[in-house]
DNA sequence: AAGGATAGCAACCGCACGCGG
DNA sequence: ACCGCGTGCGGTTGCTATCCT
C-alpha cells in the first residue's frame, strides 16, 4: 500500500519494479537532490546508508551507481570527442573490456559510458565476427579445460617440492603463441594470424591505431582488425582481468609481457 | 503516416575483492 | 580462519529516441 502511493507519487516508466521497500528505474529529479545533499552533507561512501538518513528508497548500490555515472559534479558531458575515441580504442587494444582503467584515462568519463559507447558505437563490427560466437564458446571451453590442466601440474609441481623458480617461470611471448596454437586446433589461418598480430602489436608496443590520423583509405580496415581481434582478446582479457584485478594502476606494459594463462 | 529496426544510454544484476570484527 | 558488509567492476537489460522502409 504504502509502495503504491510512494509508486504514484514518484512516477516510473518502468512499472515500479518494487522489491522489499527497494525503489527501482529511472531516478527523479527529487532523488536526485536528496542524493547530492547526502553527498554534500557526509561525502561519498556508506551508500548503504543514504536509505536510512535521507528517506530515499534506493538501495545502496543503486545510489552509488547513480552519483558516479550521473551526479557527480566532475563528470564531462557531451559526446566522445574523437580524440576520446582515439584513447579508448588504444586503451581498449591493450586492456580489454576494463572499462574503469580506461576510464581513469579519460577525466569526466564514467566506465559505463565508455562501456556504452564501444558497444553501441562498434556494434556493426561485433556483428561482422560474432559470427564465430559458437567458436569461441568452444574455445573458451578449451581454454578453461587448459587452465585447470596447467592449474593443476603446478600444484602437482609444488606438492613434488620442485623449484619454484621453474613453476612460475613465464614463458616468452612466442611460447605463449604457441600454447594458443596448440590450444586451438581448428583455428584458422587468419585466427592465427590475429594472434599474431595481436602479439606483434604488442610486442612492438604500437598498433596501427596509434597512428595520429589514420587514413580514410585504411580506417575500415582498422576497425576490422580490431573488432575481429576483440573476438580473440575480448575473451584472452578475461584472464588477464581476472588475475590482475588488483593492479588498477594504468599500466602499458602488463599487457606485452604477462602471457594470457598467468 | 505507420511500424519495424537500430542506436544510445541509464540502470540493474551477479560476482569478486578488501577490510574490519 | 571465517564471516559479513561495503564497494567496484563488467555484463546485461530494457526504455526512449531516431532512422529507415
Amino acid at each position: 500500500m504504502v509502495c503504491e502511493i510512494f509508486s504514484e507519487q514518484m512516477g516510473s516508466s518502468w512499472g515500479f519494479i518494487e522489491e522489499i521497500g527497494w525503489r527501482k528505474g529511472p531516478w527523479t529529479s527529487d532523488e536526485d537532490r536528496l542524493l547530492i545533499e547526502y553527498v554534500k552533507l557526509h561525502g561519498e561512501g556508506r551508500w548503504n546508508s543514504v536509505a536510512r538518513l535521507t528517506g530515499l528508497r534506493r538501495n545502496g548500490k543503486s545510489c552509488r551507481l547513480r552519483w558516479v555515472n550521473y551526479l557527480r559534479p566532475d563528470l564531462k558531458r557531451g559526446q566522445i570527442t574523437p580524440h576520446e575515441e582515439r584513447i579508448i580504442l588504444e586503451l581498449h587494444a591493450r586492456w580489454g573490456n576494463r572499462w574503469s582503467t580506461i576510464a581513469r584515462s579519460l577525466p569526466g568519463r564514467t566506465d559505463n559510458e565508455i562501456k556504452n559507447y564501444w558497444r553501441t558505437h562498434f556494434k556493426k563490427k561485433i556483428k561482422n565476427s560474432s559470427d564465430n560466437v559458437e567458436k569461441s564458446r568452444a574455445r573458451l571451453w578449451k581454454r578453461q579445460q587448459f587452465q585447470q590442466q596447467q592449474q593443476q601440474q603446478i600444484n602437482n609441481q609444488i606438492n613434488n617440492q620442485i623449484d619454484i623458480k621453474k613453476v612460475m617461470s613465464l614463458p616468452t611471448m612466442p611460447q605463449a603463441k604457441q600454447e594458443m596454437t596448440i590450444l586451438y586446433p581448428n583455428n584458422t589461418i587468419d585466427q592465427q594470424d590475429q594472434v599474431g598480430f595481436f602479439y606483434s602489436s604488442m610486442l612492438n608496443n604500437s598498433t596501427c591505431i596509434s597512428q595520429s590520423e589514420p587514413s580514410s583509405s585504411n580506417e575500415d580496415i582498422m576497425w576490422d582488425d580490431l573488432w575481429n581481434l576483440d573476438d580473440f582478446y575480448g575473451h584472452f582479457m578475461i584472464n588477464t582481468t581476472t588475475y590482475n584485478k588488483t593492479n588498477t594502476t594504468p599500466c602499458l606494459q602488463p599487457m606485452a609481457t604477462t602471457p594470457a594463462f598467468y
